[in-house]
RNA sequence: GGAGAGAUGGCCGAGCUGGUCUAAGGCGCACGCCUGCUAAGCGUGUGUACCCCCUAAAGGGGUACCGAGGGUUCAAAUCCCUCUCUCUCCGCCA
């Protein structure tokens, strides 16, 4: 959500930006909305003020003992003031609805370090690590891999709900957890993450506290009966931990990493990687969040994006950095790099981590602020988050990175102490 | 699931037989004074959101907010209803 004076001040500036990640917005019945709203609002205000003095006047009068009849003309007068305030709320109460839905359907800014782009074709590569591993022999997509080595099986998974979910067996299943582990214990041990496992369905708020809500909710899961959603990933129940909360600001920066599955409806999705791990309606991630001082945002930013690079360096996968264009960047987000991991079956880079500064964005949306020093007045804090990094999109790596010709899989050096200390999964 | 108690500003906490509640008091915080230093003391100021006026800046006025939503009343932190959450006890349960 951004700050409704600086929408109205600046609606040149929004309709620029707008453009330039490729929305449509209509801006004119904006304006006029807001105009009629803040005249609604002068009016009934003023009708009030009338009304809580007549009413004083009456509470004094009643005292001095005066005369019934000049107490009931005044009451008559309350009364008719009464009615006209109701009228004029229900029509105000209708605007203010439409009002706060058009402002919480407003994207964030994006930092003027962002490339002007219409797609994620013109997404920029920061930087690249290691080379794509050239096999001496046709490398297997990992769903193949997965399926010979019965450690994925995606038919019975679709038998038990339906497309889009897997099964994971055995040393599938335990690959599963070491990767988890292995994320939780270097973020927690070396980055200075505080671990927490929070609930995997919040309720409305938190959705609408980190952008999710409203304008999304055909992406996401929801309870029958319940105004309880499925989380789409960690970053909402963890971000909203502080929500409508003061941060003493010695507390900050303040890092969490949680492990979750998260759940995507996604409706828009059809046709899009339908095999294998990579787009599932039900996968596990585990997740950086940060909550950090205004002015350090985007240093922070950096160093969270490491934070998530320093897995696949101690996995020892290629991969590379970009930074999304305007056309391509996330709803709530002033800035993000994605990492994408190098697939051979993809015979590329595929998103393995999406990193993101919202500036004060989400902190506004949820009201998170903090006191600074020597400071009466509270500010919003900025949050941050990344994966760090998606679980099953790592497994796959690992299972197309480190594939034999013999369709057995090395285990990454990383990872054997998760593993039992088995070497080879065949 | 049953019975009871509670939810008030950054924090603690009074008010809860409706009308100077314009929410006491304390703590914390900020500014100033005082004191060789420190501690203590004294004074002043300190919520949020929105609207209006004024503006270079400052400032001034108003409305709403005492867990949430309704209701009664000229007037609600205070009375009534519904809901949510927290705590205590009982029941059930991995």
């Amino acid at each position: 959500m951004l700050d409704i004076r600086f929408i109205r001040e600046n609606l040149d500036l929004i309709e620029k930006m707008l453009s330039q990640r490729q929305m449509t917005f209509d801006l004119s019945a904006f304006k006029s909305l807001d105009e009629k709203r803040r005249l609604l609002i002068k009016r009934t205000e003023d009708l009030r003020a009338e009304r809580n003095s007549l009413s004083q006047t009456i509470g004094k009068k009643k005292k001095e003992n005066s005369a019934e009849l000049e107490i009931e003309q005044i009451k008559q007068r309350v009364n008719e003031i009464s009615e006209e305030i109701k009228t004029l709320e229900t029509e105000l109460s209708d605007i203010e609805n439409e009002h706060r839905q058009l402002i919480l359907s407003i994207p964030n800014m994006p930092h003027n370090s962002v490339p002007i782009g219409k797609s994620s074709e013109d997404n920029v590569v920061v930087r690249t690590y290691g080379e794509p591993k050239k096999f001496p022999f046709e490398p297997k997509p990992h769903w193949e891999l997965g399926e010979k080595l019965d450690i994925i099986d995606f038919q019975r998974a679709g038998k038990l709900t339906g497309a889009r979910f897997s099964i994971l067996k055995g040393h599938g299943a335990k690959l599963e957890r070491a990767i988890i582990n292995f994320m939780l214990d270097l973020h927690t041990s070396k980055h200075g993450y505080i671990e927490m496992l929070p609930p995997f369905i919040v309720n409305k708020e938190s959705m609408t506290g980190t952008g999710q809500l409203p304008k999304f909710a055909e992406d996401l899961f929801k309870l029958e009966n319940w105004d309880y959603y499925l989380i789409p990933t960690a970053e909402v129940p963890v971000t909203n931990y502080f929500r409508d909360e003061i941060l003493p600001e010695e507390k900050l920066p303040i890092y969490f990493t949680a492990y979750t599955p998260c759940f995507r409806a996604e409706a828009g999705s059809y046709g899009k990687d339908t095999k294998g791990l990579i787009r599932q309606h039900q996968f596990d991630k585990v997740e950086l969040v940060k909550f950090v001082h205004p002015e350090k945002s985007y240093d922070e930013l950096e160093k969270l994006t490491q934070d998530a690079e320093r897995v696949l360096q101690e996995l020892e996968i290629p991969y590379r950095v970009v930074v999304l264009c305007t056309g391509d960047l996330g709803f709530s987000s002033a800035k993000t790099y994605d990492i994408e991991v190098y697939l051979p079956s993809y015979n590329g880079y595929k998103e393995i981590s999406s990193c993101s500064n919202f500036e004060d964005f989400q902190a506004r949306r949820m009201n998170i602020k903090f006191r600074p020093k020597g400071s009466n007045k509270t500010e919003y804090i900025h949050t941050l988050n990344g994966s760090g990094l998606a679980v099953g999109r790592t497994l796959a790596a690992i299972l197309e990175n480190y594939q034999n010709e013999d369709g057995s899989i090395t285990v990454p050096k990383a990872l054997r102490k998760y593993m039992g200390g088995i070497e080879i999964i065949n």
